[in-house]
Order: C-alpha cells, then structure tokens, then sequence
DNA sequence: GTCGGCCAGATTGGATACACGTATGCTTAT
DNA sequence: ATAAGCATACGTGTATCCAATCTGGCCGAC
C-alpha cells in the first residue's frame, strides 16, 4: 500500500483526510442521516487503516454529525425538523449577540466587503450551491470583525451544522433566496449605522425568518 | 493484563474510562492548564492500551478541553482571563436566550422550585463548593422548563467550562456571593412575571455582572 | 567560549492482529 | 407454514507492533 503517495499528495494526517472526507461527504448531503458508517469501509476508500477513521469519527460524533452505538458502529446524525430549528434558533442568539459586538467594531473597509458580497449574492441567486457559497462569505466578512474567537468558532459550527438543511429549503423554496438577500441589506445597513441593537435584533431575525424555518416552527413552542 | 477484570468492574469501555478520568482531572484542576498529557503514561494507570486514551484525548481536543499538537501529543488548554470572560459571554447570550423562551412556559410548581433553591442559595452562602452547587441547581430548575433539549445541553456545556473558574471568582471576592443572590432574585422575579424579554435582560447581566468577570473584562472589548 | 550539527532516547501516528458482540440467514421442530 | 434456535459472517473495540518525528544532550569546529 503507497502509504507514502498519499501524504507526498495531500500534506495531511491519515485522521485529517479521514475528518476531512467524512465531514464533506455529510455536510453536502452525500451521507443522508441515518446513514450507517463503517470504519473498514472508508478506510479502504481512503486507502488507510480504520484507526485514524475511527477517530474521525469519534470527533464528528462529539461534534453532534454523528452518533456512536455501543458496538454497533456510527450512524449519520439524523435531524428531525424541530432539532434543525433549534440549530437555527441557537445560532441565531450567538450571532445576534456577535453583530452587536461587529456593529460597533466595523469600519469603511469591512462594510465595502461586505457591500461587495451582497453584490455576489444577488448574482447567485440561480444557483443554490454558489448562493451558499456566496451567503457564507457575506457572514465571514462580518466574523472577521467579531473580537471574540471563540464566539466566531460556535456560529461557524452551528452554520455548518444547519447548511445541509439550509440547501434543501432553498431548492424547495426559490422564493426565499430573495428575501435573503433583502434580510442581508437590511442587516448590513444596521451594521453600517453602528447600532448594536438593532444589529444584533436584524440579525438574530434574519437568521430565523430568512431560512425557511418559520414554517417549521409554530408548534415547536 | 487482566482485562476482564477491568471491564467487570466498571461497567465501562476502556475509552469511556479514560475519557472520564480525563475528564474529571482537568475539571477538578489536579491537571492545570498547560500541562502535557502523555497517553503512554494515562495509559498504564489505568492498566488499558494506549489507543482508547487517544481516541478520548481527540474527544476532549474537539470539545475544547485539550489541545493537540501534530507529533508533540497533547496539552490541557490553557484559558487566559479573555477567554474565560469569552465563555461567559457565550453562556449569557445562550442562557439568556433560553430565559426568554423559559418565562413564557414555567408554571407555579417551577416558581416554586426555584424559590427554594433560591433559599437554599442564601444559607449556602458562607461556603463556596455548596453555593456552586446550589447556584448549579437553581439555573438547573430553569432549564428543566426550557423546551429546546440542544440549547439546554450547550448552556451546560460552557456553565460546566467555566465553572473551575467561577469557584475561583467566588473565593477571591466574598462579596460576589451576597450580590448574586440579589441577582437570583431579580432573575426569579423576572421570570414570575411572564416577561420574556426582561427575564433574558434579566438573565444575560446576571451571568455577566454578577460572575465577578467584569473587572477582567474593560479592555477587551 | 559559543554555536551548530549529529546521534540517542522518547513519544507520537499509524497499521496490523485478535477477541468480543451483534446481526443475519438457515435449519429444524412444532 | 411459522417460529425458535443455532451457526456463521460481519463489524467493532482493544492490544501490540512498526515507522516516522521530535527533544535533548554531546561532540566538534570556528
């Protein structure tokens, strides 16, 4: 086996492929939840041994992708619709609070950026997977300013978390790529006048109006 | 090696083993921030291999815990002042969060709970290990009433990260223990009016002002 | 005397080997 | 025909083994 061709090629650990591969193949939506992952088997793809996918797996399972069963093996993190409101309700309240931190921290350039990025969006709004690309750059712009690493990290994760489901409301819903895009004028326009609350408020309803979800919610209360 | 042995004992699996004893070292402080963990030496204590303590060194890296370094094995993360004032922030915005959701939902029995931990709170005050745990159990009556099982679980998460550091505050600053009861009171008395978002104003400056964090934070804003 | 390279010990990352638990499919008895 | 019991195969969990990398001290050269 040409251990060594595959670290020549990709520079990285036999676990940070494993991680890498894994975290991917979830996040687009290739490994459906409820999927049931053996280590053997990914190993063999990746061609490296079960221990470094192990651990992968280990990892993505304290992260909330997966779910480990005592001898059993790991299965792909299912989400009922309640718990992917509760991802968006939770990632709403951080991100709320870090745009009223931004807020007050922004300057010219930053604003420029992210003028630019609504810019991309609204060019993007044919295609899902480049409107994702293109909603997540317009959030990083603004996480560049948020003087708070780890708060950054935590809404990082809980997007992540949510992106799958984030592009199968809009296939379902073409209608809501536009009010995003309005939802994010509004938003940087907040951010621009320097007012945390009213940033963090725009924000955090952004977030949970512009998603899709409201209709998933309602009885959730 | 007797292996069964181990396994008879404890009931447990040797990388649940290894990641609560882990686990409890760091929380209690017996392994401080900084320090180096060796999985050779965790490994021999507690007579297992050196792969299940690995697997729950990775765990305790991607919760934050620990830091791995590629090749160099593993330190306890280090929390410097910034970062725990961060964690508190976080646990404010969460908590709070749920305080607003937690208002609209406790009846008269929840009221009634929490007016005895309350109580309890207040004879509890001359000793810090019992006020961390009567404090523990007042946030804890709350969030039994909370309706979002994953915001609950990330409440706790940062409460229990913090929580080496909050005993630490309370020592160092008797005063703290007399205002923070205050501070229950007002948050009990929030949540007795039905007002959600008094009860997460309420709740937020209660993490934040009454932790004795305040002085730590100024300039990192 | 000090700085730089080199060798030895230690430690980590990864692979293989083995034992246990679980699931699945077959056989057999009712 | 159906259901219970058993056997086999698959997959997981752990231990041991090997290779690669890092650390620290020693020796030599400037």
């Amino acid at each position: 086996m040409a251990v060594e061709g595959q670290k020549g090629e990709t520079g990285l650990s036999a676990q940070a492929l494993a991680y890498k591969h894994l975290s991917d193949e979830i996040r687009s939506g290739r490994l459906p939840g409820g999927t049931h992952v053996a280590a053997e088997t990914v190993a063999q793809q990746l061609s490296i041994s079960r221990m470094p996918v192990r651990e992968a797996i280990r990892q993505l399972a304290s992260e909330g992708y997966m779910t480990m069963r005592s001898n059993r093996g790991a299965i792909v993190t299912e989400l009922a619709p309640q718990d992917v409101a509760e991802l968006f309700e939770i990632r709403a309240a951080l991100e709320g609070f870090a745009a009223a931190l931004i807020a007050a921290r922004i300057d010219a350039e930053g604003l420029h950026e992210a003028e630019i990025a609504l810019q991309r969006l609204e060019r993007a709004r044919s295609d899902v997977d480049w409107f994702v690309r293109a909603h997540d750059q317009f959030h990083d712009i603004f996480l560049q300013y948020c003087p708070r690493p780890r708060l950054v990290a935590e809404v990082v994760r809980f997007r992540t978390a949510t992106e799958p489901c984030l592009r199968i409301n809009l296939r379902n819903c073409p209608t809501a790529l536009v009010n995003t895009v309005d939802e994010h004028r509004e938003v940087l326009a907040a951010m621009g006048s320097g007012d945390s609350a009213a940033s963090e408020a725009c924000m955090r309803s952004h977030i949970l109006q512009g998603m899709g979800i409201v209709h998933l919610l309602g009885n959730v209360a």
